[in-house]
DNA sequence: TGACTTTTCAATCACCTGTTTTATACTGTT
DNA sequence: AACAGTATAAAACAGGTGATTGAAAAGTCA
């Protein structure tokens, strides 16, 4: 690790604009829209403190294009990823889907600006998370929910609503952004867990039979009946 | 409503140091600690500007005051929720538990410093959060593993091991947390979503059924055995 | 070449930040 | 009455903020 705060591959193009836009990536990652500053940024970038309001008109306006960017990459990943699945069963779409998130979350050899810029506009809103919502939150949740369909399909008796759809979607993705969002927690409570990809995949198991055991109960429950 | 800003009965106290402790409260919770500041939480309290930093070093010390101050409540309310429920059967308590959690997470009539702080510590963590992870946020999540156990009890053969405990644990807490934490993200996607009482009773009904299930699919599915 | 545009840079602006200083009241004690 | 301790207030401080300026530099194309 020769170099601490660089995420990616060091963008040495003469290109300013591009520059800049790498070096915001990451000081709005580390700090928040407020807390970061047009210094650092420009500094990072090996540019002039005039030259982010030269390229874009002001501080808002890059940050507004720095969300929109880190988002085209996130957009692809789920095509691609429903593409790859969509010959395999319920259950393991929906640990495909699980283990794919996840590892798009918490895998640290990767640019999390996205994740952790979204932390931010989760706490304060700018008008960059309408943009974060429509082109990237919608689909991945609208996939999620597909699945979720899918799963509860055999049971033709009580079809579920869309309340339900979206209410027992909510509840397996709680289950996977608490390994984002809660991450700072978990690492005080437990110091011996560390993200690294077997880890990530003995998460996605745990989450996906959990929720899986709690679609299935639905049919069985109905059938059956409860239990004590 | 005549006054917009504040959460909580107004501290007409004639005590400054008390007005500048609530007024903190509600700045940090709003901004987080870089984006406030020490002349909006004067204005609030209608005390001078030098006020924070007569009574407390400074704004450093005030933030952690005030992030202590927050938790207090918090470790009661936990107490006493223990000590209601203590007689109820194990799904009625797992559904207190949530109930009572998400209330005092989502009500929105009740002051939400703890959580919004807590969202901002999650995203740039002071040395406050040790404070709030020892004295609320453990406690609140070994009385969720002691839940859970007990409703795991009767399969006396396979017990779950600590390992099985803490993450079996960990998807309820994100599926509870999921809908403060992407609160924002949630009232852009479903605008008719409101947070008033009896909806937080409907989530707690379904999040409680979805855990529950899942937890007692364990039993099922080592005694009959997997399905299709 | 020479005129033109685009890009960079240092200097500067007005503003806001947390903090300190200084002065002025208001206690309670001796 | 004189004193010490506490609390509040206005003003000023040094530093950092985003943004602007005008000129120099680099690039572009005739």
């Amino acid at each position: 690790m020769t170099q601490a705060t660089s995420t990616n591959p060091p963008p040495e193009t003469d290109n300013t604009h591009e520059r800049l836009l790498h070096a915001a990536g990451e000081v709005f990652a580390e700090r928040g829209f407020a807390a970061a500053t047009i210094r650092e940024i420009c500094r990072r970038a090996g540019a002039n403190v005039a030259a982010v309001n030269y390229h874009f008109r002001d501080k808002e306006e890059l940050y507004q294009q720095v969300v929109q960017r880190s988002h085209g990459a996130a957009t692809g990943d789920l095509a691609a990823t429903v593409a790859a699945t969509e010959h395999l069963p319920p259950k393991a779409k929906l640990h495909a889907y699980i283990h794919s998130f996840l590892t798009r979350l918490l895998d640290t050899s990767r640019p999390d600006w996205q994740a952790r810029m979204m932390a931010h506009e989760m706490t304060a809103p700018t008008a960059a998370l309408d943009v974060i919502v429509r082109d990237s939150i919608r689909p991945q949740f609208d996939r999620l929910q597909t699945i979720v369909a899918e799963i509860l399909k055999p049971d033709a008796a009580s079809p579920p609503s869309p309340d339900d759809l979206r209410y027992l979607s909510a509840c397996i993705m709680g289950q996977i952004l608490f390994w984002k969002t809660s991450q700072a927690v978990i690492c005080r409570m437990y110091p011996d867990v560390v993200y690294d990809p077997p880890h990530i995949a003995r998460i996605a198991d745990y989450l996906t039979d959990f929720s899986y055991s709690a679609l299935l109960a639905r049919h069985t429950q109905n059938a059956i009946g409860g239990q004590p």
